[in-house]
DNA sequence: CTAACTGCAAAACTTTTGCATTAGT
DNA sequence: ACTAATGCAAAAGTTTTGCAGTTAG
């Protein structure tokens, strides 16, 4: 399934479908966290240059295949919401666990109120959280 | 009176009111928006070096004097919730241009059944959007 | 005076660029 | 075969480290 998907998006673009992009792909689907670049290099180093790295996760991100989160100090990688339900992210700043949430319909409209308050067209949002996940927080 | 809860930290945390924190204090709480480190390497040059900048950054925002905040890709620096009130940033992707917005107790609401739905502490919480102001969504 | 702070130089790490070679369709 | 994609080397940019010298309290 989310092969097909992947598959869609390159056609789309007219791009090729290498096996450097499709081993990058699987990095970042079978991740249960978001990767930062250095940790996406570090798990395809052998496999392809770092250069490619950084100019594939510039194509998968321009093209919907990814998108970046953030993630503490950091910036991350993972699956678009083209493949997985929008979310977002809290993180446990005691064990690093990475929890993801839907946010609610009263959260949308609560964006919607502020696009009307402020005149401004909202595209993209983002939330984060952080905090103590239950097991570190006693 | 920003000053005075300044000097009022540094005292808190045993530092001195040296001559680099008093100017980067400023840089940081003169600007409009908030800044990279670069911006503010750069606009401290020829005051400091880069590596006090760097090492004050790191102080300032252990102590509470500043936090970092995520804009598009990159993380920039402006003074903590001490200074302002709590805010976020609703940035224009057309012109650039960076409006704070507070939240409202709708939003606050949903953040707290958050942790109750997640058994999740939430210590922090950061809400960026992204899209098109006033005079760039037309 | 002396502990804290800073500057400098160098190292480490991250990201970008140009160009020659290779691989995908 | 033709173009897009990659690898390599080098440059550019960012952040960290160690140590010697300086400064605030």
């Amino acid at each position: 399934m989310q092969d097909k998907i992947y598959l869609e998006i390159l056609d789309k673009y007219s791009l090729s479908n290498t096996k450097s992009r499709r081993v990058l792909f699987h990095i970042i689907a079978s991740s249960k966290k978001p990767l930062s670049a250095t940790e996406i290099i570090d798990r395809a180093s052998g496999t392809m240059d770092k250069t490619t790295v950084y100019r594939t996760l510039d194509t998968f991100e321009k093209t919907g295949l990814i998108k970046h989160v953030s993630i503490g100090w950091k910036q991350k990688f993972e699956l678009s919401d083209n493949f997985t339900h929008h979310h977002h992210h809290m993180s446990c700043i005691v064990c690093g666990k990475v929890t993801s949430f839907e946010e609610s319909y009263k959260l949308l409209a609560e964006l919607e109120r502020l696009e009307e308050a402020y005149r401004f067209i909202i595209d993209e949002h983002v939330i984060e959280l952080h905090g103590r996940c239950i097991s570190c927080s006693r």
